[in-house]
DNA sequence: ATGGGCACCTGGCTGC
DNA sequence: TGCAGCCAGGTGCCCA
């Protein structure tokens, strides 16, 4: 550990715990990575700019590089977080009890977020569209990005009030959302910045984005200039004449 | 229960 | 050139 201060402080004693345990799968549970270990399991979040390589042991450290975890074959798995939003939890019991998960939505590409679901989570609800999919009581995994790249493929406003589409702009949302994430993970996710797998090697979505980061340039199906606005204090593309 | 706003933090870019 | 201001892949928590 070099810097314990993240989101919230790594524990105190994270190192002893995990000296000497086997990784025995890698899974994920929403953005969080569960590392599972002999006697438990390490949860890690990314935050935004969050990454981890894969690298040698002796590598040396770049700034923001605040942890390693050591193997036994001469690699380490290297943290990096320039913003520090991350951050790295042990628990003991099912991570899926874990107070950060408990209370977790279903996965955007499990069978169980089908179009019923999402139109029965939206009855009655005021908010805007794309705030509620950003919303991890929801569905979770869909983030800034995805949220307007999906409603944009699904033609609805992201302003739209949630409890205000039908059976059929539900059942088209959610096949968006699926196919944006489906399309987005084949390629190796978005790097807008400083994104990078654990390989060291960028996504290339980014070059497939309809809406994100386009304000102002054409819409690339009407070519009418695609508008930016704020919504929870997060930036939302769209375009003003596909989307309703 | 729901929704709004703030907080955490650093770096890169823009414009004066 | 320097510096203030603004913006950025997230999400937990507090408050009305």
């Amino acid at each position: 550990m070099r810097e314990r201060r993240l989101r919230w402080p790594i524990a105190r004693g994270l190192e002893r715990t995990l000296a000497g345990q086997r990784l025995q799968a890698v899974e994920r549970r929403a953005k969080y990575l569960l590392l599972r270990l002999e006697r438990g399991t390490l949860i890690v979040h990314l935050g935004m700019s969050g990454s981890v390589r894969l690298l040698a042991e002796a590598t040396p450290p770049r700034p923001h590089d605040h942890w390693d975890l050591i193997l036994e074959n001469g690699q380490a798995l290297r943290f990096h977080d320039p913003r520090r939003f991350g951050s790295l939890h042990w628990t003991e019991g099912p991570p899926e009890s874990h107070p950060l998960l408990a209370a977790l939505a279903p996965e955007p590409l499990d069978e169980s977020f089908d179009a019923d679901y999402l139109f029965r989570a939206t009855r009655g609800r005021k908010l805007a569209l794309k705030q509620l999919l950003m919303n991890s009581r929801i569905v979770v995994g869909v983030g800034n990005i995805y949220a307007s790249e999906a409603l944009f493929r699904a033609h609805l406003s992201p302003r739209r009030a949630a409890g205000r589409i039908t059976r059929i702009h539900a059942a088209a949302l959610v096949a968006a959302i699926k196919a944006v994430l489906s399309e987005a993970i084949e390629i190796g996710g978005t790097t807008l910045r400083d994104y990078v797998n654990a390989e060291g090697t960028p996504g290339y979505f980014s070059q497939k984005l309809f809406v994100y980061e386009r304000a102002r340039q054409p819409c690339r199906l009407c070519r009418t200039p695609i508008k930016q606005f704020t919504q929870g204090q997060r930036s939302t593309y769209w375009c003003p004449s596909c989307q309703r």
